[in-house]
DNA sequence: CTCCTAGCTAACTTTTAGTAAGTACGTACA
DNA sequence: TGTACGTACTTACTAAAAGTTAGCTAGGAG
């Protein structure tokens, strides 16, 4: 029976989601007026979240937020961050237009990184988010003790 | 000599990264008094941030904003999730306090999740970086369309 | 007697993150 | 002359996480 043959990847859904199969992304004017939608699972703007929401672009837009950082700079602020995760999600950054990467022709090598207009608005947001978690820390804590005591 | 062996794990630096590693939290209170920092390695903050940010945290934090969902509901909102990551995310979510899991003992089995005073504080910020993704998305994939020009 | 439902969990596969080592190349030091 | 250094990466390998599929529960409908 074919009809049983339904997976967990459901079927698009949203005009959207039909627009962004087709590969119509870019070119209609009546869906470059529309705003994305993150329910949709074919939307864009998922790949784009998980680029700013990744457990290092969080750190470094908050990072940048603060100006101009070399790349060694930048690894020593963002404590625990590999050479490899640092560049490769300076580079989902970076194509996503938030990040200005700026690099000198000397040896030793010299680049810079700062946060582009776009990149300033967005780590404005999650720098909004990482203070909230930070203020409330504690509060969390408690909260998870808790529910450990509930379940243990 | 040994300190040419510093590995890429630096040791911790800051006092509350001394105290983390020391297993001095949720005693004291000159630290309860202190906020977290997501900049140490060993801060607790983090682990919550991954929470929050990871990639369905962040979607079933805005969908719960909108009220009580039932898991089928909430798995048919956040289109894409499978019921192993969503069940897991809603209990991470739930052990930090930010969602309420109210279950029925009926067959078949009903249970209801639903944000916490916490969680709603939370699903604010993490709704507004949505938002500003969702607005912005085509600003955004202009600038991706202009970046892969540079380097096709 | 069999299937259906809702909300999971266990076993397995694929994708991603993390670790260590290597590259480039001009300068400084031995 | 050689070799060690510094910075910003990349590559190869391994550990961890996410995704997929299948199964469980127990009462009610057919």
């Amino acid at each position: 029976m074919k009809k049983d043959m339904i997976s967990h990847h459901d079927n698009p859904k949203t005009p959207l989601d039909v627009a962004y199969v087709q590969g119509e992304i870019g070119i209609p004017l009546s869906v470059r007026m529309e705003r994305g939608d993150l329910f949709a699972e074919q939307c864009p703007s998922r790949q784009v979240l998980k680029h700013v929401t990744s457990r290092w672009g969080v750190l470094v837009l908050v990072a940048l937020a603060g100006g101009t950082y070399r790349f060694s700079d930048l690894r020593r602020k963002v404590a625990g961050v590999s050479e490899k995760m640092l560049a490769q999600t300076l580079q989902g950054l970076e194509c996503d237009g938030f990040v200005k990467r700026v690099s000198y022709p000397v040896v030793p090598p010299h680049v810079e990184y700062s946060l582009t207009s776009l990149g300033l608005e967005v780590s404005g947001k999650v720098e909004a988010l990482a203070d909230w978690i930070e203020l409330n820390l504690f509060e969390i804590l408690e909260a998870q003790a808790k529910h450990s005591q509930n379940s243990p």
